[in-house]
DNA sequence: AAGCCGTGGAA
DNA sequence: TTTCCAAGGCT
């Protein structure tokens, strides 16, 4: 099946995707960074550790704690035999630490079901804790060098606009979005690893979110938004996410508190983290429910113990 | 399937 | 100052 991009007078033009994987992975090969669950070294257990992080999180941040989650546990046993208060602990402050609970769940998963090693097939991967569509994808992909249409918010949006021709992608991903991604990933393994890298690195360096760096990119010829002219974007508005004053600010604040101590903190201490009762104690039930707390006897609380 | 779940740097 | 947004997943 033939891949066509709209141009400027609405008819399609094919794009030839020899040409495009070629513009795009030599692109790559000059200018990807250098992060370290890149090196050989990482390992499929540091490439899950990274995309767990990776997961709304910005690069320069996951980098420090990345380094030194991987020192202690290098393994996914070691983390295992830990306990999860310790995963969220060391966490910090990347931000929905439930994917941090998520990464030690995986890891004990991983001792139960594979013996200690993370799997290689993605429906093995998508069945762990916190792997969905996405990051088995990535797993299977970067650590295991195997043939999968890896689309995150970056490879979605160089096709919405190379291919699409649209600024932005949908709010979902979509069928007609895998189905691009399918007749654009290379036929061999190898290639299809490389494809997904560098298109996920072009997104994230050069067909950025807001002030794309056109005159950079490899393919701005063949790019059917910039054809069109660069129309702005006319879909539906794009959520935004308000923080102050909301449950999650307040369970950043208690969480932060419990982090901050190695021992059980009393629930007046708690209490001083956050001014209103009622908001402050649905965010303490929240997170209990969530198993990111746990209550202890005499009005006591914790991150999780083993 | 729309909403929830943290955090901080940059524009 | 406010807004945007960063390698999503789960319910």
């Amino acid at each position: 099946m033939t891949v066509t991009a709209t141009n400027t007078s609405g008819s399609t033009a094919p794009l030839d995707p020899a040409v495009l994987h070629e513009a795009v992975v030599d692109w790559f090969g000059e200018h990807a960074r250098d992060l370290p669950w890149r090196r050989p070294e990482a390992g499929a257990w540091g490439v899950m550790v990274s995309e767990f992080m990776l997961q709304q999180t910005p690069v320069a941040r996951v980098l420090p704690v990345y380094e030194q989650w991987l020192k202690r546990w290098p393994s996914p046993a070691a983390l295992a035999v830990d306990a999860p208060g310790e995963a969220v602990r060391a966490w910090g402050r990347l931000g929905y630490p439930r994917r941090a609970l998520r990464l030690h769940a995986a890891a004990v998963a991983i001792q139960e079901r594979h013996a200690g090693v993370v799997p290689r097939r993605h429906e093995h991967l998508l069945a762990l804790p916190g792997i969905g569509e996405y990051t088995a994808a990535a797993v299977a992909s970067f650590a295991y060098g195997q043939r999968h249409a890896v689309l995150d918010t970056n490879v979605r949006r160089v096709f919405a606009r190379a291919v699409s021709g649209t600024e932005f992608p949908p709010g979902a991903t979509t069928a007609a979005e895998r189905r691009i991604a399918r007749q654009l990933l290379p036929e061999g393994d190898a290639a299809a690893a490389r494809w997904a890298a560098a298109t996920m690195e072009l997104g994230a360096l050069v067909c950025k979110a807001s002030a794309p760096v056109c005159v950079g990119c490899p393919i701005a010829a063949a790019c059917a938004w910039r054809l069109a002219g660069s129309p702005a974007y006319d879909g539906p508005p794009r959520r935004g996410q308000t923080y102050a004053g909301t449950d999650r600010q307040v369970r950043g604040r208690l969480l932060a508190v419990l982090r901050a101590s190695a021992e059980p903190v009393a629930q007046a201490v708690l209490d001083g983290a956050w001014q209103e009762p009622v908001q402050r104690a649905r965010a303490l039930d929240g997170l209990v429910a969530d198993g990111l707390v746990e209550p202890l006897e005499g009005g006591l609380y914790r991150l999780p113990g083993a």
